[in-house]
DNA sequence: GGTTGACCTGGAGTGGGCTCCAGGTGCGAT
DNA sequence: ATCGCACCTGGAGCCCACTCCAGGTCAACC
C-alpha cells in the first residue's frame, strides 16, 4: 500500500499544498497520516477522495456541500440513498449550468458575428 | 425614446439595485441620467448594454476584463477588432468550460450508477 | 399634513475560498 | 558541519463581487 508525499499529491490533484491543509484543517479531508518527523503521507484513498472532490469543486459544487457528502461518505454504507439524492442534485444543477453556458455561448458567437459583418 | 426606472431595471436585468450602482461606481456603467429628483432613470441601450454584461458575467468573465470590454465599446468603432479578438478568447474558454463539465459530469453519472448497483 | 415607499449617498462589512507569512524541524548532499 | 530544501504550524491577509447600512430626499396617496 503505496503513500504519497505533498509534493506528490500536488502533482496528482492539482490542488496547491496550501489548498490540501486548508482542506484537511475544515474537515473535507479526513486527517491525513503523517510518518515519524511529523510530515504529511498521503494514502492511496486519500488521492482517491481528492479526485471526487476535484471534480465536484470543478463542478461549481460549493464546500459546505462536499463536507455534507464526506459526512455521508464517513457515516457508512446506509447512507448510500442519500449520497445518490445529493449527487442527482448536483447533476440536475450540472446539467443546468451546461445549458446555460450553451445559450449565452450563442449570443456571444452572434455578437462576433455582427462584428466581423461591420468590419 | 423610454426610459426605466431602477426597479425595471432590475426587473428585466436580474441584477440587484445595489449591484446596478456598484456597476455604475467601478465604470462598467456609464453614468447613467437622472430626473429631476437625481433617481436613476436607465436608457434603452444602458438595458441593452446590461444584457451583454450578464451574458458575459454569467458565462464567468472576470469584473476586469469586462471593463476592458467597456472601454473598447467606449473607444469607438476603430477597436471592433479587439472586440471580436476579446470576444472569442472568451468564446474558447467558454468552450473549454463545457467541455470540462460535460466530462465532470460522466464521472458524477458513473459515480451515481455505481451507487445504485451497490445498494 | 403625515406616512409610506422608492430612491439617493458614501462607506463599511460579508462570504467564499483560498494564499501567504514567520518562525521552526529534520534530512540528504557537499 | 552546514547548506538547501521539503515540510511543519497557527494565524493573518487577500481577492472578488457584491451586500448592507445609516441617514437623507422627494412624490404620492390617504
Amino acid at each position: 500500500m503505496s503513500v504519497y508525499t505533498p509534493a506528490e499529491v500536488v502533482e496528482e490533484t492539482g490542488f496547491t499544498l496550501d489548498t490540501l491543509r486548508y482542506y484537511e484543517k475544515i474537515g473535507l479531508l479526513e486527517p491525513v497520516g503523517r510518518n515519524a518527523a511529523g510530515q504529511r503521507r498521503f494514502s492511496e484513498q486519500d488521492v482517491g477522495w481528492l479526485g471526487t472532490i476535484r471534480c465536484l469543486r470543478d463542478t461549481g459544487m460549493p464546500i459546505a456541500e462536499m463536507l455534507r457528502f464526506a459526512d455521508l461518505v464517513r457515516a457508512g454504507d446506509h447512507t448510500i440513498p442519500d449520497r445518490i439524492k445529493l449527487l442527482e442534485e448536483h447533476d440536475g444543477r450540472v446539467r443546468e449550468q451546461i445549458a446555460n453556458l450553451t445559450e449565452r455561448q450563442r449570443y456571444i458567437q452572434n455578437k462576433i458575428s455582427y462584428y466581423r459583418r461591420v468590419v
